[in-house]
DNA sequence: ATTTTGTAGTAAATCAATTCACAATAAAAA
DNA sequence: TTTTTATTGTGAATTGATTTACTACAAAAT
């Protein structure tokens, strides 16, 4: 398993996290077993492309019953990466900042939100939801003594190639990036992803157009 | 032109956003003309698909010279529909949607933000950086009189389904929802768009575990 | 004029993703 | 048992996206 995967697209991970969100409400209303067809139209996707990609990993159903939901719970949160706890810190303490502390969607077992890093004095030794905030100056001893792989960047766009430069690869290995400047997919073995709400907005805006016309 | 276009995917919509801001950052240079090869480097693609999305929408340009910045960008916005600007309002005023009215990246002419609501009587009255906070209850009618087209949705994901079944079709035809609720892309007619931060983590997650092993 | 150079436009080839359609098989029913 | 039913797993077909590779121009140089 996972060692006979050729290339892995991103629009397959992403189903994986689409299918992941279902089976978790699945199993919350109690059911053990789950059909290709109850993910796909939970998900609008076809079942077949489910059992595909499933199958890809080397994950396998039952014939006539489906799929037990534990285990494929289990099996997608180890293709992702999931099983493992990630540290994670988050940079620029401002309101997106804040938000992102406090958002529920990732207070979650699989990551671990260690701590914000602000310039702002005024924030400085403040905690936001159990989260401290430090000084950007101990930023990089920390990500060192604490482990770090993730980054969030919440800071000023004037900012934000100063502190992607600064972060040791030898830990970071991923950044959110939420800043209006946008970064390459990839910089000094860093993966990055940027989080572009000009774009959102562009592509609904064409959305809406065809829908009219 | 823009009728004999087939079935656009999103990600040729996604291409041309890119186009666009390499465009407007070339223009912001002082440039007038810009080759395809060009484009390609900054966007991180070939030369030859920049090409092909072009000509798909009835644009050329002159051979041995390149494309005309001007009426490019002037092409790709009316593709998006950015040639008409387009009244948004956002619908929860936390840290996450002060932080979006802040945000430099869409103020834009593209884009009038026009007010915010929410339902926390600290709040309404208030302004955000020109824009004022009404109460949700005066949400319709205000979106009636002032023909909003887009919704930011910031609130809490307990209100996300009760304000989504609230809003007219009628003017509202795009939701950016920010919640943790997860929309269907399509509904009343409304596009959706989600943005979701905890998938966004898992993908960076399984990409940060594919550069290790 | 003629040749050279540079870049667009695009048909054909390739590569990738999705869907179809059905055999395989396990459980349930008869 | 045997038959029926349900659902997986997957090869083949299809559909879609990207790249290659070359032709067609237009401008600049000779």
């Amino acid at each position: 398993m996972e060692n006979f995967q050729d290339k892995i697209s991103e629009v397959v991970i992403r189903r994986l996290s689409d299918y992941l969100r279902c089976l978790n409400y699945a199993k919350s209303k109690g059911q053990t077993l789950i059909k290709s067809s109850d993910i796909s139209t939970e998900c609008g996707l076809k079942s077949s492309i489910i059992r595909k990609d499933l199958a890809r990993f080397g994950i396998f159903g039952m014939k006539g019953k489906g799929y037990n939901i534990d285990e494929l719970i289990k099996e997608i949160e180890k293709i992702l990466g999931l099983n493992k706890t990630k540290n994670v810190v988050l940079i620029g303490a401002g309101n997106l900042g804040t938000a992102i502390i406090k958002y529920q969607g990732i207070k979650n077992a699989n990551f671990n939100f260690v701590a914000a890093f602000d310039n702002n004095s005024d924030k400085i030794g403040k905690m936001i939801d159990n989260t401290k905030i430090y000084s950007n100056e101990r930023l990089n001893g920390f990500i060192k003594k604490n482990r770090i792989e993730i980054v969030l960047l919440t800071v000023p766009s004037s900012e934000t190639i100063k502190i992607v430069d600064s972060l040791d690869p030898k830990f970071v290995k991923g950044i959110l990036n939420f800043t209006s400047v946008i970064l390459p997919p990839e910089k000094n073995n860093i993966f990055i992803h940027n989080i572009d709400l000009a774009k959102e907005l562009e592509v609904i805006s064409y959305c809406m157009k065809k829908c009219l016309s």
